[in-house]
RNA sequence: GGGAGCAUAGCUCAGCUGGUUCAGAGCAUCUGCCUUACAAGCAGAGGGUCCGCGGUUCGAACCCGUGUGCUCCCA
């Protein structure tokens, strides 16, 4: 077979994941074997895939690909959520396209045009995964909207209502204009902002012209203001006790009222008073029996009630009412102000806080054994600082706003009869009984209820994902339940520990009495070079999908890992994806060099004068397997990563491949290239978490593999503690070729010129051994050894042994030589000192554990040792 | 305002329980090589006030205090 150039990563990547997939390496069925289960944190259904989620989704497939080499049966479950904002927001979108608009539609068929829109776009953000490489078991896909799943998120509604921890209620709640619904707490992102903060003059109620300035950075809900507060300590005021003010342009008389929630050293020490927008103003107007102004429609015009302005947005109005105020001599002065600023997460509108009825959540009993569980590591947060975050937000919770005021999504069980009766139900025919039962006579006259409008908010739905993926309401204690519940690991993003995290362990406790999953591991965030994150509305976010078609997913998914040490952000640049396609170009050119030998095997040659370098390398793939294990149990999996690509690039590629590397044309011993592949197979399983496409390709072409025979389940071998003699050997051996190379550099030989290479050693069985090598690997036609100093020689010392270097052509620089050992000897010396400061010190010896004693004096005596060696050859120079 | 975290080579980061010849890795840089797997490469090299100050200790990049700068979360 011709062998292409490079790792032809396009084809490779459809033809490998095609038969994976047809393999039913990807499916799981309960069995014999442990569970390794993973969910996807579900992508929203209208989303595409970006940086975010290949950073999120390669952890997984690596942690699902790793697992199914060490014998776990996995289970990767994909999903998506339903987002009702955005999905709500992308139908009437089609739907304006198609001049249809939302408000002349009824509910079912606006519906309908919203699954007609799922079916479409909804599968794209998976067909992606699938790119990335991403080991799913697609016949479990689930979708939060599925009638099962709908079903369970009705079933929890009622369950909590009984309980009497969800009910209805007039709050201040954080409203989104655009998409005209209230939004949860978490929804809303705050932001420093560059604002002005305007002084405006309200006239008082009295003889004299007399005013009182309140400072304000929303000017527009001036007409919505109910009274002026001020402290009652504040001596600038204490004469408007008892009196009244006018609210500027609608003449509105309000009371000045006194309390100690006001800040005197902020703005003019008066406040203005909105109880209808602004969250702490409607606390102060419930205290002191204020009126509310609602000034503002849903869509963030000014409403009737504002008097002036009526149905223009609120931004407009601002603007204007500034001028206004300023041409009616009411605007003092106007200053550059910053301040936090409420946006909504999914539209970045500026959140309106406005009094709504809503149905809200209670979730303190709930929180209890969700903090214990994660407090006492009974799920386990890695990096466990995110602990803390938990805790804190645990500790202070909040009732959930659950009402959305939208279409797409779980229409809130709850039935109105015309009397404003509440009937909470799984279905209408419930509410109906329980109608009749309650008020037969009513029912009797007007038999129909009303449902209410509002859907539930979508993490309503997918605080069930571990359970519910599972069939968990239709079919309690069913057979995949019992097995792959409590999931393994949750790999998710930060971002979401309380919209999602929190509330899944929370919804796991209360209603499978069980933690969702043993370990959560929380990626860092994607970051562009500045260090800014991701976004659409930066645009920094590259196409994730072009880059893949031109790099190569294992080129991609080795760039994010590359770069992301566990639990911290991710500073991604392009640029690392060259590293990541260097790495595959290497281990496909490292293939091809091994490949060309199978024609060149030799039963005849044994292969001794390289058996160092088998030895050595078999003992490097077992220490560095066991680091990659350790490291991986801890999630530190870019350093896993770096190992792994340490341990090919350096020692199987630029040592041990040079080391067992036949002369040009040259056969080799048909046993070293047979252990070679062997070895090439394990550098394969260890790095195929990472990269699955080029191992696995690689993989089938080093050798014929029957049926089944596929990388990606081949089982990890159990390696046996390694040699460390031999372990250190080739370090010896390393330094020794690196120290001869650098050496006949700094005497301008060149790569070509051949040397005689003498030896001063007590260590002859150690060169005996790597002499082959040792020859090949410096360019010497002849190695010796000697007891006497060479003369004419270059001379060199590497730990105690002294080396000399023949060379005909050489110019020998002995200043060179003289001045490198002069300053080593140098070094030592003052090394010496340092160590013998800490023996002579009393302290130092009666309190040091006696290893680390032991040690210093071995230092010492390796650097006494070493300073002879040096001193010797510097006589001879 | 409350909480969390970070600061080590030009960049991104390791450095675990204070003690290996401890100041490391990768990338970038410089020098020499078109050596039959790979120039997307090979060989070699240089590069640091471990943020400042103080303390604990026989011993501090590591522990404590403090200052400075930055990041994130919450209100």
């Amino acid at each position: 077979m011709e062998l292409s150039k490079n790792f032809q990563h396009n084809e490779a990547e459809q033809k490998w994941y095609a038969h994976w997939n047809g393999a039913g390496y990807f499916k799981s069925e309960p069995d014999d074997r442990p569970p390794y289960t993973v969910v996807v944190p579900p992508p929203n259904v209208t989303g595409v895939l970006h940086m975010g989620h290949a950073l999120n989704d390669t952890v997984q497939d690596i942690l699902i690909r790793r697992a199914k080499m060490l014998g776990y049966n996995t289970c990767w479950v994909p999903g998506t959520d339903h987002a009702s904002i955005a999905t709500e927001a992308k139908v009437v979108n089609m739907l304006r396209e198609r001049g249809i608009d939302k408000k002349t539609l009824p509910r079912d068929e606006f519906m309908t045009y919203a699954w007609e829109w799922k079916e479409k776009y909804g599968g794209i953000i998976l067909k992606q995964l699938e790119k990335l490489g991403c080991a799913l078991d697609w016949e479990r896909t689930a979708f939060t909207m599925d009638e099962d799943y709908y079903a369970s998120v009705i079933r929890v509604f009622n369950e909590l209502y009984e309980k009497g921890l969800i009910y209805r209620g007039v709050k201040m709640i954080n409203w989104d204009p655009k998409a005209k619904t209230a939004l949860s707490d978490e929804e809303v992102i705050h932001r420093q902002t560059n604002s002005k903060l305007y002084y405006v003059r309200y006239r008082i109620d009295s003889e004299t012209e007399e005013y009182i300035t309140v400072a304000t950075v929303r000017p527009e809900t001036i007409l919505g203001d109910t009274a002026v507060c001020v402290h009652p300590e504040d001596g600038r005021y204490a004469h408007l006790a008892g009196k009244y003010c006018f609210v500027p342009l609608i003449n509105r008389r309000v009371p000045i009222i006194f309390d100690d929630y006001i800040d005197k050293e902020f703005g003019t020490g008066a406040l203005k008073v909105t109880p209808a927008h602004d969250i702490n103003d409607y606390n102060l107007g419930l205290k002191h029996g204020l009126p509310v102004v609602d000034t503002l429609n849903e869509d963030g015009t000014m409403s009737e009630a504002a008097q002036l302005y009526v149905g223009q947005d609120r931004f407009a109005v601002r603007k204007k009412i500034v001028e206004d105020l300023r041409d009616a001599g009411n605007l003092v002065k106007e200053e550059d102000y910053s301040n936090q600023v409420g946006f909504s997460e999914r539209t970045d509108v500026v959140i309106e806080p406005r009094l709504s009825m809503q149905w809200w959540c209670n979730m303190q009993e709930m929180a209890k054994p969700a903090l214990d569980a994660v407090m006492n590591d009974e799920i386990e947060f890695h990096p466990a600082k995110f602990k803390n975050t938990y805790r804190h937000w645990m500790g202070n919770i909040k009732d959930w706003c659950i009402s959305r005021q939208l279409w797409w999504g779980q229409r809130i069980p709850a039935w109105y009869d015309m009397e404003g009766g509440l009937y909470v139900a799984k279905t209408s025919e419930e509410a109906h009984t329980a109608y009749k039962t309650k008020k037969p006579e009513l029912a009797a006259k007007h038999p129909e209820l009303r449902q209410d409008d509002d859907v539930l908010d979508t993490w309503f739905s997918s605080w069930l994902w571990p359970m519910e993926v599972f069939n968990w309401n239709k079919q309690p204690g069913n057979k995949d339940l019992e097995y792959y519940y409590p999931t393994n690991t949750l790999v998710t993003a930060p971002e979401i520990i309380f919209f999602w995290v929190a509330r899944m362990i929370m919804a796991g406790y209360e209603f499978m009495g069980k933690k969702p999953f043993d370990k959560v591991y929380f990626t860092g965030i994607v970051r562009d070079k500045q260090g800014r994150k991701m976004s659409k509305s930066l645009g920094n976010s590259p196409d994730l999908l072009q880059m893949i078609k031109d790099n190569g997913a294992d080129a991609v998914r080795f760039s994010v890992m590359i770069s992301s040490p566990a639990g911290n952000d991710l500073l991604f640049d392009e640029s690392q994806l060259e590293q990541g396609r260097n790495f595959c170009n290497k281990m496909w050119n490292a293939m091809k060099l091994v490949k060309g030998w199978e024609s060149r095997c030799s039963d005849e040659l044994d292969g001794n004068q390289v058996r160092f370098a088998l030895d050595w390398m078999d003992a490097r793939l077992a220490a560095v397997s066991q680091e990659v294990t350790e490291m991986i149990k801890e999630f530190r999996l870019s350093e896993a990563l770096k190992t792994i690509y340490s341990l090919i690039w350096n020692d199987f590629c630029s040592w041990y491949l040079e080391w067992v590397k036949p002369g040009m044309e040259q056969p080799i011993s048909a046993h070293v290239y047979k252990r070679t592949i062997a070895i090439y197979e394990q550098l394969l399983q260890l790095a195929h978490p990472y990269l699955p496409f080029i191992t696995e390709d690689i993989y089938h072409i080093l050798s014929e593999r029957g049926l089944g025979d596929d990388l990606i389940v081949r089982q990890l071998p159990l390696y046996e503690t390694p040699n460390a003699e031999t372990l250190k050997e080739g370090a010896m051996l390393q330094e020794i070729i690196t120290a001869v190379r650098d050496t006949r550099i700094k005497n301008q030989l060149k790569p070509k010129d051949t040397v005689k290479l003498w030896i001063d050693t007590d260590h002859h069985a150690f060169y005996e051994g790597v002499q082959d090598i040792l020859r090949r690997q410096v360019n010497a036609e002849h190695i010796g050894y000697t007891k006497e100093p060479k003369q004419g020689c270059i001379s060199l010392v590497v730990q105690t042994d002294k080396l000399y270097i023949e060379a005909a052509s050489a110019t020998i620089d002995t200043t060179v030589q003289r001045e490198q050992m002069e300053k080593e000897v140098i070094y030592l010396k003052g090394f010496i000192v340092s160590v013998d400061k800490k023996l002579d010190n009393v302290k130092f010896v009666q309190n040091a554990k006696p290893e680390v004693i032991e040690n210093e004096r071995k230092k010492r005596a390796d650097a006494v040792a070493k300073i002879q060696t040096l001193e010797e050859s510097l006589s001879l120079i």
